[in-house]
DNA sequence: CATGCTCCTATAGACGGACTAGAGAAGAGT
DNA sequence: ACTCTTCTCTAGTCCGTCTATAGGAGCATG
């Protein structure tokens, strides 16, 4: 993952993956289009990021696959949460929320 | 670094001691008991973590260093910011900003 | 004094995730 | 044929954090 031109929060792309799939089933360049969308732009997964993170993240079973054809008659291996997977989404939401405060607050002592 | 059973954020530890020595110079082990503090508790720096990160921001020229006494009598190595270190400081602040605001998007996003 | 505690700094080694830098297959356009 | 784009995938590296451990040195206690 790169976010302009240095690398970035490591744990943080799960989370972005993980949200990217909470509403549908995208393949993995349709993941990666997904969260550069959704963080306008801030985030941009490139494919050494991206595969490696979805394969250790279908082993530890959030995530599952079937081949299928994408909108550009390629094929194509599309990703979708288990339950599993729904929950860690949760999870790290939650953890996400927790750092992000205290980091905040942090920043703001005196 | 490590918060609650889990390791954390790649980049934000350096983040922490420039913030937790923007307002004096602390040693080593006192810039750990400062993060902790100011995030109450949520980030606790072990020395593996802290000293490296230490040695590779002195480097970089953000910290200087000069070797004191402690508030116990102890040898202590006393750290302060360098007009280098305040820049990054405002740098890390500012890109820290940018991105929980693109990742708190990502989130609140259908 | 000697034993052990706490304070403080320090290092080795491993780990893990993200990065750069490719490759390769296959449909689409010319 | 040729190139472009789409899509997946891998090798190899880098770098920061982690665990675990070491060791000096002040201080207290018996």
């Amino acid at each position: 993952m790169a976010s302009e031109q240095t690398s970035l929060l490591q744990g943080t792309l799960d989370m972005l993956i993980l949200k990217s799939l909470s509403a549908a089933e995208l393949h993995g360049l349709g993941i990666a289009r997904r969260i550069e969308q959704i963080t306008q732009g801030t985030f941009q997964v490139k494919p050494g990021s991206l595969f490696p993170a979805l394969y250790r993240m279908e082993e530890e079973g959030w995530l599952t696959s079937t081949w299928g054809e994408s909108e550009n008659n390629r094929r194509a291996k599309y990703y979708r949460l288990t339950k599993a997977g729904h929950r860690q989404l949760e999870t790290e939401t939650e953890r996400w929320g927790r750092i992000a405060l205290a980091i905040a607050r942090a920043l703001e002592a005196s």
